[in-house]
DNA sequence: CTCCTGACTAATA
DNA sequence: CTATTAGCCAGGA
């Protein structure tokens, strides 16, 4: 992680690091209960400079619609994976159903 | 400094 | 369902 980095991407790794297994939660989600509501795009910009060894279950998180943001011939097929282990499974179509796989948080920031 | 890109979203047509 | 648009902002050239 870089210095310049700061405190913007700690608030959004600790969001996602609250994720339960087996649930998913979405780059908007991430973004409200870490304080900066609509900075989805900047959750993914944090995730995707996220090291691979941070024990942050970046996995977990997807877009709005309930898929995938990476290419599918690329890492995408690694979350996609760690996901399933877990239990959430992916329709015909690439997605995760929200409606009952999404995390639901007591509480925003803390 | 400016310009462009991108693990995004919500609203609108 | 798809397409377009505007809003967001960190980093690299």
């Amino acid at each position: 992680m870089k210095p310049g980095a700061r405190s913007t991407y700690e608030r959004i790794y600790r969001v996602v690091r609250g994720i339960p297994r087996g649930r998913v939660a979405t780059y908007g989600l991430i973004a409200r209960l870490a304080g900066l509501p609509g900075h989805a795009r900047q959750v993914g910009y944090a995730l995707h400079a996220l090291p691979d060894d941070s024990g942050v279950p970046w996995f977990r998180v997807l877009n709005a619609r309930g898929e995938i943001s990476l290419s599918p011939a690329g890492s995408g097929t690694v979350q996609r994976k760690l996901l399933e282990a877990e239990g959430v499974l992916f329709d015909k179509r690439g997605r995760v159903d929200l409606g009952r796989r999404l995390w639901k948080p007591r509480a925003a920031v803390r």
